[in-house]
RNA sequence: GGGCGUAUAGCUCAGCGGGAGAGCACUGCAUUGACAUUGCAGGGGUCACAAGUUCAAUCCUUGUUACGCCCACCA
């Protein structure tokens, strides 16, 4: 016998060790053979994660996919697996780290050693959330989890390879290169990070208007007008004025631009003026320009032209041949390296004056810093920067004005934009196909309206900046030549190959003298000096200076044409590692073997459903997108479902800051894995967030009890299962109703899950277990139980049993744990696990017992209506008389006698041709019921609740007959709704009939 | 600036071209037998506003208002 309440803290572990035991969910268990393949792979959740509501959803969902699908006999496969994160990974060891101590940064400790602490952090406490998933009782194949940097320490690994593979591959063929651009630099953890890594904030700041003085004290006549061509202001000036918000930045300036038809500015176009901050002897001279950029309204309609600093001016610098400046060191500190401060400035005169192009090896080399502003963090650096000038009377006016700001979305930091060599995918090209399967409908989005945030990001897709100067992820298969010239390969023995081949066809003396040099070693130092400066991570050797690892050395013979009888070459690999959703994109393949071809790739790629949350379609679905076409010719997936995001029940995003997060875990210790798992699938509108209030998640645990009890009360009362039990041989009404509800709720919730409307599909499960199996069917069956027609209490067990089998695999998918306990306890020898156990069919259909039993639901709750309206006490029985009852009626009467006496305390029925004195009445069909309840009756009372009934039967019958009168309805409408119209409006002028002659007989009293 | 979405009961939300729904909350009644994590009954809505399409609009179209999100962005 069961317990009087699930007790979920218990059984679930216990549930969870069944399914271990039997390998319940390994791939292909419990198929049928040759069963088709169903695959989904989880998204993977980060090394350093513990589970949180995002994630309780988008596996709840996945994981009522898997094991419905498993149910319908598929050979399903749920890949597991954890992402390894890169910077924040390497964000929490840090952490834990310095909290050591001063001498624990990764810095003191090296990459080699720093990153093998990364591994052991991982293998101690990374992977928790995998308990945790198992805890909400997903069903992934766990035997084949993965790890997008592959098994530590495994030579070969194939995670890797993967990796490996790619990168060359597309290297080949031209879709990875490398480039100088501007990037967006993360001062905090100095590397770069991708466009999608930055976020755009609006905060409070101010924008300065300074004046740059024009060269040699030159003047000219400065003239403003109006919209009409009338001047509004003429005077001579001395300056130029120019609107900035970030003042650091004019060191870097290489230009003043203004639109081509300003006509204010066009005496001085092509005169120098003068960055008014530094030693007055040695300010720096620029020249001013035109370009199409500047807005001729904004401002001064002038703009300084800082090009490594920002992202338009940038654009307009490599337009016109301006000069770049990179002002900033990694951390954002103003560079205190560098040549003096005058040579710059010589060097930018020169510039000007042959209005040739900027030496782009001088860029980095050059410091345009003074002193005074040298080492200076660059928001010290604004602040004196503005003082300065204002000391110095050339500032015009500052504004307060709201700027949109970016900040890493990692570090929260300001993020800045850094002219920088790094890793950049030609993702325009790699996105064409992935637009192209979307629209040609290869894969489905659903709900559809993620389609257009689809096209419109991947349309204007820019490269993808895939190196980071992170030592955690996968380092880049490349290594550089003594003369920097880039390897590409598997290993360090094939790019040595390849370095010997290059060099060795390098016959012509000068050139090979310029790789090699005469002193290789003089050289390779140089090199390593450019390849890995400090920013990259290398460390100082004792001397001071910088020196790389190699990783080995090749003599290579066989070039004494040039003079070099034997030259040694050592490669140096890029320092910098991979972008994490690099590997990441590779998922849908990777975890399947590839590049290996398995059987288990051929089988299960192409995946069938991606489940995600809308926040990373760009990070992940478009570039699984493009990287599964591009290497397996074959979308990654058939349908990418996307959820929303959990709030809280206000609507708030969940954060820590706000300290309204909620730990699923909590709520599974509290109200058990299943009950979350119900909320949430009953909450998964599709296009809509999910609110979670605690509360809900208390209903629907007790949605659980009620299943439980109503188990409960079917073993009381003998239930049996049957194995050749056919609904179709069944013989009570009661009994063929359920199954007919039954059927519709299989039906209902088959094809809710099938669409992903697991909303509907955890609805329809609900009503049918709540509001017609337990509130009717089983108070159908107590009189049955308790009479005395043992055939019918027999056939009521079997038929008991069979729906609750049936009704613990609907709910199987929602609530695992629950129902594979119920299901286990309920029968002395399964055969099978429930989760193994066949979806239900859908195929027993009986109208005419539906009719017959909703014929007996309303009689039953007409009879209650009236005696809570008349506050009848429950404990007073009264007899039913009905009047006007036809053959139909009194047979179903005569069926039903115990049921109706019991379920609406009724102490007899009769059949009356009048209507007896002091009785409330209702409607029947065609007859009335008629109930004596003498003094208990309020007349009044009972008077106004038919005249509000009459109201209600005369209001719709106006509206309906309104319709029927209208021409045009009549010839317009579907015949169907028409004749609907018409049979509503019959059965209310029948009721409308009952109703007055009720009233009458009332009145007669 | 571009795109997406939302507005239905006190709250959280389904629904959707032809009779306004659920859960929670609220009110009344019920406590020996599956279940108080319960049962029965009930109150509560100009379906944001306006115009249009239609025989018919909560639903479709357009506009307005309010709120939310994503992308881009003027120094």
């Amino acid at each position: 016998m069961l317990e009087k309440t699930y007790d979920s803290a218990s059984a679930e572990p216990r549930i969870a060790a069944l399914w271990d035991k039997a390998e319940a969910f390994k791939a292909g268990a419990g198929a049928k053979p040759g069963a088709e393949a169903f695959s989904i792979v989880i998204p993977p959740p980060n090394v350093t994660g513990s589970l949180h509501m995002g994630h309780a959803l988008n596996n709840t969902l996945q994981d009522i996919l898997a094991r419905f699908e498993r149910m319908r006999g598929k050979d399903v496969l749920w890949q597991p697996g954890m992402d390894h994160a890169g910077i924040a990974t390497q964000m929490v060891v840090e952490r834990q780290l310095s909290q050591k101590g001063a001498n624990f940064g990764r810095r003191d400790m090296g990459r080699e050693a720093f990153v093998e602490k990364i591994w052991e952090w991982k293998a101690e406490s990374g992977g928790l959330i995998f308990n945790q998933l198992k805890r909400l009782g997903a069903s992934c194949d766990w035997s084949r989890e993965k790890f997008t940097m592959g098994a530590h320490g495994e030579a070969g690994d194939q995670m890797v390879d993967a990796v490996t593979e790619v990168f060359v591959q597309l290297y080949n063929e031209g879709l990875i290169y490398k480039d100088k651009r501007l990037v967006n630099w993360d001062t905090k953890f100095e590397t770069a990070i991708s466009d999608l890594e930055v976020e755009n904030i609006e905060v409070d700041g101010f924008m300065w208007h300074f004046k740059y003085p024009l060269a040699g004290g030159e003047s000219y006549e400065y003239v403003e007008k109006d919209a009409d061509g009338n001047v509004t202001l003429r005077e001579t000036r001395h300056y130029i004025s120019i609107a900035t918000t970030r003042p650091e930045t004019m060191l870097g300036d290489g230009a003043v631009a203004v639109h081509p038809s300003d006509e204010r500015y066009r005496p001085i176009i092509g005169k120098l003026c003068e960055i008014p901050v530094g030693p007055k002897e040695h300010r720096r001279l620029i020249p001013i320009i035109t370009d199409e950029y500047p807005d001729k309204d904004f401002g001064s309609g002038a703009v300084k032209i800082t090009g490594a600093h920002d992202a338009n001016d940038y654009g307009v610098a490599t337009r016109n041949g301006i000069p770049m400046y990179r002002l900033m060191d990694t951390k954002g500190a103003m560079r205190a390296d560098g040549a003096p401060y005058a040579e710059a400035a010589s060097q930018a005169r020169a510039f000007v004056a042959v209005g040739g192009q900027p030496d782009a090896n001088a860029v980095d080399a050059v410091n345009l810093v003074p002193d005074e502003y040298r080492g200076l963090d660059r928001f010290e650096a604004r602040k004196r920067v503005v003082a300065d000038i204002d000391a110095d009377g050339l500032m015009i006016m500052v504004e307060n004005k709201k700027i949109m700001q970016p900040f890493g979305d990692r570090s929260g930091t300001v993020i800045e934009p850094m002219l920088t060599d790094q890793w950049y995918v030609n993702a325009e090209e790699l996105a064409k196909p992935a637009i192209a399967a979307v629209r040609e409908g290869r894969t489905k989005l659903v709900p559809e309206n993620w389609d257009k945030t689809y096209y419109q990001w991947m349309e204007n897709i820019q490269p993808w900046c895939i190196s980071r100067q992170l030592w955690w992820g996968h380092q880049i298969p490349v290594w550089y030549g003594p003369d920097g010239k880039a390897f590409c390969a598997e290993n360090y023995e094939l790019a040595i190959e390849q370095a010997e081949e290059y060099y060795s066809e390098l016959n012509d003396d000068a050139a090979l003298g310029e790789a090699f040099n005469d002193s290789t070693i003089s050289q390779y130092e140089k090199i390593t000096v450019v390849a890995v400066d400090d920013a990259y991570g290398s460390s100082k050797d004792q001397s001071g200076r910088y020196r790389a690892k190699p990783n080995s050395s090749s003599t290579m013979t066989g070039i004494e044409d040039g003079g070099y009888a034997e030259i040694e070459i050592d490669l140096v690999r890029d320092p910098d590692v991979l972008d994490t959703w690099f590997s990441s994109a590779l998922w849908p393949f990777s975890t399947l073997g590839w590049p290996e071809k398995t059987p288990e790739l051929a089988r299960y790629y192409q995946t069938d459903v991606l489940v995600t949350g809308f926040d990373i379609i760009f990070f992940w679905v478009a570039r699984m997108m493009m990287m599964g076409i591009h290497f397996m010719k074959e979308e990654p997936f058939h349908t990418v479902y996307v959820h929303a995001l959990v709030r809280d029940k206000d609507g708030q995003k969940m954060s820590k800051s706000k300290g309204n997060v909620i730990d699923p875990l909590d709520l599974i210790d509290e109200y058990g894995a299943d009950a979350l798992r119900f909320t949430l699938a009953i909450m998964a509108a599709q296009g809509r967030d999910v609110k979670l209030d605690p509360a809900r998640i208390a209903g629907y645990r007790n949605f659980g009890t009620k299943l439980w009890n109503a188990t409960r009360f079917a073993e009381m009362n003998g239930m049996k299962a049957d194995p050749d039990f056919k609904p179709e041989n069944a013989k009570l009404a009661v009994n063929r109703w359920i199954l007919t509800e039954l059927s519709r709720a299989t039906a209902e919730i088959t094809d809710a899950i099938t669409a992903f409307r697991f909303n509907d599909a955890a609805g329809a499960a609900y009503r049918f277990v709540w509001n017609q199996l337990c509130d009717w069917h089983l108070e159908l069956l107590k009189p049955v139980f308790m009479g005395a027609d043992e055939a019918a209490k027999a056939e009521s067990q079997v038929v008991l049993a069979h729906v609750l089998d049936e009704t613990f695999k609907l709910l199987h998918p929602f609530m695992p744990f629950m129902t594979e306990e119920l299901w286990g306890v309920t029968a002395e020898k399964r055969k099978t696990l429930l989760c193994h156990a066949p979806w239900p069919q859908a195929s027993f259909s009986d109208p005419a017992a539906a009719d017959d039993v909703n014929w007996l639901i309303d009689t039953v709750t007409a009879i209650r209506s009236i005696r809570s309206e008349m506050n009848v006490p429950p404990a007073t029985q009264a007899p039913l008389y009905v009047v006007g009852a036809n053959a139909q009626t009194k047979d179903r009467l005569a069926r039903h006698e115990t049921a109706i006496k019991r379920l609406s305390r009724v102490s007899e029925i009769q059949l009356s041709d009048t209507a007896p004195k002091s009785s409330a009445q209702f409607t029947m069909g065609e007859a009335t019921g008629c109930l004596p309840l003498g003094s208990l009756i309020d007349l009044t009372a009972e008077n106004a609740r038919l005249a509000k009934e009459l109201a209600r039967i005369e209001g719709d019958m106006a509206k309906v007959s309104g319709k029927l009168g209208n021409e045009r309805f009549v010839a317009n409408a579907k015949p169907e709704v028409v004749a609907a119209e018409r049979a509503r409006l019959a059965e209310l002028e029948g009721e409308k009939v009952n109703v007055e002659a009720a009233k009458a007989r009332l009145a007669e009293l």
